[in-house]
DNA sequence: TACTGGTGCGCG
DNA sequence: AAAGCGCGCACCAGTA
């Protein structure tokens, strides 16, 4: 078949007996319609996408994207309705009127999903309203008309087709990350675990060293049956003791002298990697050398992905040696150096913070014009800036960066002015924040009430400026994620086009799509490992750094911002 | 027994 | 006990 025949796009969905698939041409106009059984789908798209290469349009990817998977089928692009209608459905760069902005079933509903909810969609019963998206043909073929006007219609089409397409590329790129996995050296992790925790009595109960951290801070407080793990129970005895401590975090035992505090902190901390990542934690996720978390695009209001199992995006430094390349591949590990506030600069046009950023560290960029005196009040000064300080160290600097960048600073203070005036703001590519609660709404207008007592006042004051931290936040934090999602579809593209290695090193561990072939493996915000046959590490390499400076054209165009990678090629993911 | 809210800590 | 954003998860305690 040739290319330029082909629809550009294809729309599935479910009917009693299979699948039904509706192709359009590139004008969005139905051309043809194919019924396909369950079990012939996966070799018929497999077909299509090499024929055609079309636009795959459907209701949730993990539900169509993870048995593809499985039966070694992958898809170079895809719309996913129910991540776009969230974003379209709440921007302020789409019309109030738009069809796309009335209730409807598509609207957020069901809860977080993620690739391990899957198998409703291959029932034959129909799905609850409630539980989703709807998964039938004409449901989806009204929806992807609606969202088509929705983004014709909005502020920049340009930017709003990228940032939809980008979503739905991210969702792909999920399902991917969860079916290939990261490679987990269960090995590796026990010695970790048996190392810090000690060994764990063949009877059961806890570790050694865990259990005589807990000996001695019981000790210490004479309280030889007082529960640590209890909150109030071990509030109560510090006091008991002499330890006048208004909680029990670690912060705040830490400014204290007593003999129990030690032990207490160092049981703390066993017992957080105890319960967190443990041994159980390792029987649960690991499986055939791969840790296979959950994720779940667009997760965080800000468009960030969330997790949701094996806490993929809380993976501890103590355990990043657990990381490990099969036999023969090896690992890019790549980190994107101070994304925010590049995005920062280039989101507020900010030319001397671009400037400081150019070709360095951005911190040291912010030393070297003098702006601050070393590069942790730099870095804490900036931070502070984008998270809306007021006090201590980093409230205390931020002064310093609006002299010297004033437009960045305009913007992010500017956002804050938004939020806090109860108003809505939005990513450059066009992610709206939610709007305030009915709740926050009240407060403000009880407090301006001719009755208002000066509590209602600060209390509104102070749930004002709490918005406005979230909002300051957004614009930065939200467009982050933009950038990192064109950053990963470009390295997956980059990636994909790499010819795969065959034989003893295939890797077969990493599923029927990506043996033998480089991949992604772990993302998280601002970060990627890539997984990948020995002979393309550098090549990967090069890929990551290369879609780094796509990702920053795409978005930004000729704005001179610059996205420095730390890229390692490495056997195992443990920081230096 | 199942839930919710608070606390604390890990990650970016 | 964070100051200063966004998360997930484990655990406990109180409630239904």
């Amino acid at each position: 078949m040739d290319d330029a025949g082909g629809p550009g796009w294809v729309v599935l969905g479910r009917s009693r007996a299979g699948v039904v698939a509706a192709m359009l041409d590139a004008s969005g106009a139905e051309v043809s319609r194919e019924s396909i059984a369950d079990q012939g789908l996966a070799g018929w798209v497999a077909h299509a996408e090499s024929a055609w290469g079309p636009r795959w349009v459907w209701h949730d990817t993990p539900q169509w994207y993870a048995p593809l998977l499985a039966d070694g089928v992958r898809v170079a692009r895809c719309h996913d309705l129910r991540l776009s209608h969230a974003i379209l459905a709440s921007s302020a760069a789409v019309p109030a009127d738009a069809a796309v902005r009335g209730a409807s079933a598509w609207d957020a509903s069901g809860g977080p999903r993620g690739e391990g909810r899957a198998p409703a969609l291959f029932e034959l019963e129909d799905v609850p309203a409630s539980a989703g998206p709807p998964a039938n043909l004409e449901a989806a073929l009204e929806e992807l008309q609606r969202q088509q006007v929705a983004i014709a219609a909005s502020a920049d089409p340009g930017r709003m087709r990228l940032l939809v397409a980008a979503e739905s590329a991210g969702a792909l790129i999920a399902a991917e990350l969860h079916a290939a996995g990261l490679p987990w050296d269960a090995a590796e992790h026990d010695r970790i675990l048996t190392d810090v925790l000690g060994e764990r009595p063949p009877g059961g109960g806890p570790p050694a060293k865990l259990a005589a951290a807990a000996a001695r801070v019981r000790e210490s407080l004479g309280d030889p049956a007082v529960s640590l793990d209890s909150q109030p129970k071990l509030l109560r005895a510090l006091h008991r003791a002499g330890v006048l401590v208004e909680s029990t975090s670690r912060w705040e035992l830490a400014r204290h002298r007593h003999p129990a505090v030690p032990p207490l902190l160092e049981y703390k901390k066993l017992a957080r990697l105890q319960s967190a990542n443990g041994w159980s934690w390792l029987e649960e996720w690991v499986a055939g050398g791969r840790f296979r978390p959950v994720y779940v695009p667009g997760g965080v209001v800000t468009g960030r992905w969330a997790s949701s199992g094996g806490g993929a995006l809380q993976l501890p430094r103590q355990l990043r040696a657990a990381v490990r390349a099969d036999p023969g591949w090896r690992l890019v590990v790549a980190d994107v150096a101070q994304l925010e506030p590049r995005v920062l600069a280039a989101i507020s046009g900010d030319l001397s913070l671009a400037e400081a950023a150019r070709g360095r560290d951005l911190y040291a960029g912010i030393v070297d014009g003098g702006v601050l005196a070393d590069r942790s009040e730099a870095k804490v000064a900036l931070l502070g800036a984008m998270y809306g300080a007021t006090s201590g160290d980093s409230g205390r600097l931020v002064p310093r960066l609006r002299r010297a960048f004033p437009r960045a600073m305009a913007l992010v203070d500017e956002a804050a002015r938004v939020g806090e005036d109860g108003g809505t703001v939005s990513t450059w590519l066009g992610r709206s924040s939610p709007p305030p609660t009915q709740a926050w709404r009240d407060l403000q207008s009880r407090a301006t009430g001719a009755d208002a007592s000066d509590a209602d006042e600060s209390r509104a004051r102070r749930h004002a400026r709490d918005r406005g931290r979230f909002t300051r936040n957004f614009v930065v934090q939200g467009t982050a994620a933009e950038w990192a999602l064109a950053w990963l579809a470009d390295l997956r593209i980059r990636l994909a086009a790499m010819s795969p290695v065959d034989g003893a090193d295939a890797a077969p561990r990493s599923g029927p799509v990506f043996q033998g072939r480089p991949h992604l493996a772990l993302f998280l915000h601002d970060e990627v490992i890539v997984h990948t046959p020995a002979v393309h590490a550098d090549a990967a390499a090069r890929a990551v750094q290369e879609a780094a400076d796509a990702a920053g054209r795409l978005l930004f165009g000729t704005f001179p911002i610059d996205f420095r990678l730390d890229v390692r090629i490495t056997d195992t993911a443990a920081k230096d």
